[in-house]
DNA sequence: TTTCATTTGTCCGTATGTATC
DNA sequence: CGATACATACGGACAAATGAA
């Protein structure tokens, strides 16, 4: 219910219904047909998400994030689905699919992912406008994503695992770091190698924290930059 | 009140009092003698830190989060408060502190801070056992914190907000880049001009989210990592 | 400055649903 | 299957901050 109501929020502030202020909550409360309780539940989600200032006595604010940087990240948002503002044209190219066992992963050791663990590997040049912007390995575990095709890798494919496992990202941990690129990786996104870039490597959780997915992102662009809300539960 | 049981809960954790599972909702709320929703709205704010897994049915379990990086600082703990893992003797060089006006820093610019705001500045470089790990330009509006000694910045700066002002941070928005050293910056740091390294810009705000300070940091460690945990509010 | 209605923050009790064991 | 434990939702009460009268 309250999930819904979140999701409807979060809606209709990014369609720009909502330009300044949310609604009070005895309105929310109608409009809903809902408790106080839910509707506060609500707003919690959006406004853990950087979209809402809240004020005591007087109301609910509308954000206006600005991602001053033109390429910019915004891992805030949904724990997995990191959004590229202004992202035109995302398409990508596989370099490598097939599976593998954990152990043999360096991503899988440095997070102490266990070592027999099967996982699929995806390994892909992302683009944007035509251009790379990004070297990405990702791993899947076999135990929670039994099925993965081609076909499900070149769309969507946090949006495949929803509708066909009953996957979804309910929390991630988010490393950021600064790598220095091989000479295989500075071969596939046409940069030198020995060059610096930064590098997101993320592990996502789905219902009661169990792993399914992890992954190293190597960005492109040198300019990139990554941006990330974090909010306390209220705000007196 | 679910603040201070929240503090209590993260306490116990982190001294070890709890190891694998929180004790039941139901005993929690006897020894902290309130109602259900307070202790889950505490269990929340512990939850959102990252130290919990919650299984319906089952319990809470207690995360042990690995930073497997030397030197990693964790974003996702306190807002404003990023930790080093392993924080030996930390201490601090003041290179300037002064007063300026928004409109004059370029950091300010980039964050449409207002350019009439007075603020506070503090440049500094910060060691780790007698080793320099970051170049810090600091900012606190002063319509907020309307004073500023050199003794305070050099204890510890947010403990003396809290008490003195009041002033505790509620929420911050975070961007990590890469940036390019200047000559200057790269003396100061004892590194070479042209460098690059990762660098945290970060907002912080108080009380009904009215910005109070803000902040660029250099880190001077290339291996340098940055952690941060993001969860959504139930797990189901 | 004071008062007062509005609006969000906190806490309580209760009931029911759902996952785990 | 039953007991336990967390998830969701409702309704009510009072506190605290805001903003306008």
């Amino acid at each position: 219910m309250y999930h819904e109501i979140a999701d409807q929020l979060i809606q209709a502030i990014t369609n720009g219904q909502f330009t300044s202020k949310l609604p009070t909550e005895a309105k929310l409360m109608a409009r809903f047909g809902v408790s106080r309780n839910t509707i506060r539940r609500a707003i919690d989600v959006v406004y853990q998400q950087g979209l809402l200032r809240r004020v005591q006595g007087s109301g609910y604010y509308i954000n206006h994030v600005q991602l001053n940087s033109e390429h910019a990240v915004n891992l805030s948002v949904g724990a997995g689905k990191p959004l590229i503002k202004n992202a035109h044209h995302p398409t990508s190219e596989i370099v490598t699919f097939d599976k593998a066992t954990a152990g043999t992963i360096a991503l899988a050791k440095q997070f102490n992912v266990e070592p027999d663990a099967e996982v699929y590997r995806v390994i892909r040049l992302r683009y944007m406008d035509g251009a790379v912007y990004a070297l990405e390995e990702s791993y899947y575990l076999t135990s929670v994503v039994p099925f993965l095709s081609t076909d499900s890798i070149n769309s969507s494919i946090f949006d495949f695992l929803a509708e066909t496992f009953n996957v979804t990202v309910v929390a991630s941990d988010d490393y950021m770091s600064m790598t220095t690129l091989e000479s295989d990786q500075a071969n596939l996104m046409g940069l030198e190698p020995g060059d610096q870039r930064l590098t997101l490597a993320q592990m996502n959780y789905t219902k009661n924290n169990t792993l399914f997915n992890f992954s190293k992102a190597i960005y492109a662009d040198a300019k990139m930059s990554f941006y990330f809300h974090s909010a306390h539960l209220s705000s007196n």
